[in-house]
DNA sequence: TGTTTAGTTAGCCACATGGATAACTATCTT
DNA sequence: AAGATAGTTATCCATGTGGCTAACTAAACA
């Protein structure tokens, strides 16, 4: 579980990669499309694709000579739910500003 | 706002950063406390801080020898926000499986 | 004043990451 | 059969990342 996070939230911190995602929610796609909007050499933009399916964020089948990338939602709303877990519980917490008062108040009289 | 979502993401896809987050939604911590059940050289955990410092998801005062760092809440929100934007996207395609089986169409017959 | 305590800075290392080019396979198209 | 198209594999390179130790500064304590 902590290794799932690890390699999804590492996928989704590139910008290619990111925008791959951004283009598959609307459909799948190929290889080929996938690559044109992006500024780079193919075997560079393929590693991408691979991370990401190392992820689990996206999946593809070949027919013929073009591959067909499509998303795998399920990934997506794990990570939202994780994000979504630490703000509950962040914001469960009314005495924030008290809390850190109270963190600083410690650091003044150690010994209690 | 694309290297806002870099430094955000990258940060939290490393499992002792996350586990610091965790840690900090429930109130800031010193540094040494938040040091301590990770196994792990001090400078090393330092590094890890800096980055969630510099991602803005995080910050810290220094009072006396002890650093507090407490959470830093809006980027967590704003990331969430990226994840269920997409969601909702992919989510809007009710005609999903379609579409698949149209783009694995379009390889079929690439002249129309 | 001397000693702990809390954190910081500097420098080192191994390995991962994101980019490139070159050369190749496999599948259409003509 | 020849050529174009779509992707793949291999190899290389610079830089980033996550870990370490050693040595240091700045408070608190005793």
């Amino acid at each position: 579980m902590d290794n799932y996070l690890d390699s999804f939230f590492g996928a989704i911190s590139d910008p290619t990669r990111r925008a791959v995602i951004e283009r598959l929610v609307h459909g799948p796609a190929p290889v080929s499309e996938l690559h044109a909007p992006h500024d780079i050499a193919l075997p560079s933009f393929l590693k991408h694709l691979k991370v990401l399916e190392a992820a689990g964020l996206v999946r593809s089948i070949k027919v013929g000579r073009v591959r067909t990338v499509h998303l795998e939602a399920a990934p997506l709303a794990k990570a939202e739910h994780w994000l979504e877990r630490q703000r509950r519980i962040w914001e469960g917490r009314t005495d924030r500003l008290a809390a850190l008062a109270e963190a600083l108040e410690r650091q003044d009289k150690p010994k209690g």
